[in-house]
RNA sequence: GGAGACGUGCCGGAGUGGUCGAACGGGGCGGUCUCGAAAACCGUUGAGCCUUUACGGGUUCCCAGGGUUCGAAUCCCUGCGUCUCCGCCA
């Protein structure tokens, strides 16, 4: 297994920073061994120290040829035949000499980079440890479940909704996964996501964003899709990758740049469409629109000084709990446990929103920060306001929210005995004033 | 889809085989001048890696990869990208 073209090219690190590894050892096999990772170091500074070794010996060797190269001009100039041919012939000597060395040099190079390549993220102390799901830690519940007087439907059972979410005429269009909203259902769809990205754009701060859906393959690399989980998303045939979110393409803005320290921190915010494969997950939430090939989602992106990374992450959250309260829907926040996190996270936090149908709180928002993983893959760095080097910056994403997974949740959470819906107060203005879905499906 | 041009530092833009990490201009930073500011003038200003306690030294990078050459930003090949014109088109 040879790296990745797109690592051959030096042009990003990936993920780990090898002095970190060389200062401190021992904290980098303490963090990893949370992740059930057994201590790497050793190995990797083994390979780090033969990868240096060979790097000095070629260098040394260019240095010799150069100088002699530097030298062939002026004997020349000089009319010094005798003294022009020995050089010739040194440089040419040195130059097959140079270039095993350099073979040697890149070899150790890569095998210490296809290494690194393997290794997740470290997750923060505050992360807590376990082994799935299970071993989550629950850091908020918001809000009371509503008991219903009535056996609460799931949202494809709700007798106002049936008309307005069609999977057979999706299954006729596109297959199983797809879905065909209309009338009122596909208007509360819309103001969702309308509302969500007016609340992130008037109260949160964040910069309104309207990204492409179908990016460059480096683009995949960047933020982590690729090498490992191009399984997971779409190509195209002459090789877009479609987004399985906005975090690909609101990340990706500061692909390969350097920003100044003062521009910091970056909120962005974008309502795109999201495609997934879903591979793997053949027989899980097949019915009902809660897990989709195609679906939208508002996603919130924050590029940020390190420093800031976690107070950011904590104000991002809050951002995505603030859509959840102004809809009045119950939800918990959980803090991921170290064997349910994402590779490319540190600490991650999951809200999930009641579901009255499913008797159970279902994900409708993840909350990510990366540290500076996706930043080195991106080669994305600022510049220090009081100067010295560029240091790679941070990254955060999060859904702000699942538009289709919130319709549920709001058609769900206000189901009425009567087969109606009663829709959220802060919808009403972008419902020109209606409230409800009557019986028969009808906006009144 | 057809035709062509181009890819250089934070930006614009020179450079067609050696002395080029790269002219010149802009921007940034520091200074002189000024009560202060502007203007003017002077200076300074890329990144990765290796090495060094440090000062420093070495090496690589002019889209990427390969080739020619004693020597490549400069010549050749391949790939990627961008732009312009025509056609088509929401």
């Amino acid at each position: 297994m040879g790296t990745h073209p797109y690592f051959a090219n030096q042009r990003t690190k990936p993920m780990h920073d090898i002095r970190m590894i060389r200062d401190n050892p021992a904290a980098f096999d303490a963090a990893l061994s949370r992740r059930g990772i057994a201590g790497l170091s050793s190995q990797i500074l083994t390979l780090d120290e033969e990868r240096r070794a060979k790097i000095l010996a070629a260098e040394t060797a260019q240095a010799d040829a150069n100088a002699a190269a530097k030298q062939v001009g002026a004997a020349k100039a000089s009319g010094d035949e005798a003294e022009f041919e020995r050089l010739r012939a040194l440089v040419a000597t040195k130059k097959a000499e140079i270039a095993a060395l350099n073979e040697e040099a890149k070899a150790a190079d890569v095998t210490l980079n296809d290494l690194m390549l393997t290794i997740p993220n470290l997750p923060y102390d505050d992360v807590p440890m376990g082994a799935d799901e299970a071993e989550n830690v629950e850091l908020k519940k918001q809000g009371t479940p509503k008991t219903f007087d009535f056996k609460a439907l799931e949202h494809f059972e709700i007798p106002s909704v049936v008309p307005g979410m069609d999977f057979e005429t999706a299954a006729k269009l596109s297959g199983s996964r797809f879905v065909l909203l209309s009338g009122a259902v596909a208007r509360v769809h819309r103001a969702l996501a309308q509302f969500m990205l007016d609340t992130h754009v008037e109260e949160n701060d964040l910069i309104e964003t309207n990204t492409p859906v179908m990016v460059r393959e480096e683009m995949m690399y960047g933020t982590g899709q690729l090498p490992k989980f191009g399984e997971d998303s779409y190509q195209t045939t002459n090789g877009w990758w479609l987004i399985p979110t906005a975090e690909v393409t609101l990340t990706n803005i500061v692909n390969n740049a350097t920003l100044d320290e003062a521009a910091l921190p970056r909120r962005f915010a974008a309502h795109t469409l999201c495609f997934r494969s879903e591979a793997g997950s053949a027989g899980r939430d097949t019915s009902g629109m809660l897990r989709q090939h195609q679906f939208e989602k508002v996603e919130m992106v924050t590029i940020c000084h390190p420093d800031t990374s976690d107070a950011e992450h904590l104000r991002m959250t809050a951002c995505a709990e603030g859509i959840l309260e102004k809809l009045n829907l119950p939800y918990r926040t959980v803090i991921l446990c170290t064997g349910d996190m994402s590779a490319g996270a540190r600490r991650t936090h999951d809200i999930e929103v009641w579901l009255p149908g499913q008797n159970a709180y279902r994900e409708i928002s993840s909350i990510s920060t990366c540290g500076d993983y996706q930043a080195r893959r991106m080669n994305a760095r600022f510049k220090p306001t009081e100067g010295g080097k560029p240091e790679f910056l941070h990254t955060l994403n999060g859904s702000g929210l699942a538009v289709g997974r919130c319709l549920i949740a709001v058609l769900e959470n206000g189901q009425q005995a009567d087969g109606s819906v009663a829709l959220p107060e802060v919808l009403h203005p972008y419902l020109r004033g209606k409230t409800t879905i009557n019986a028969s499906g009808k906006l009144v």
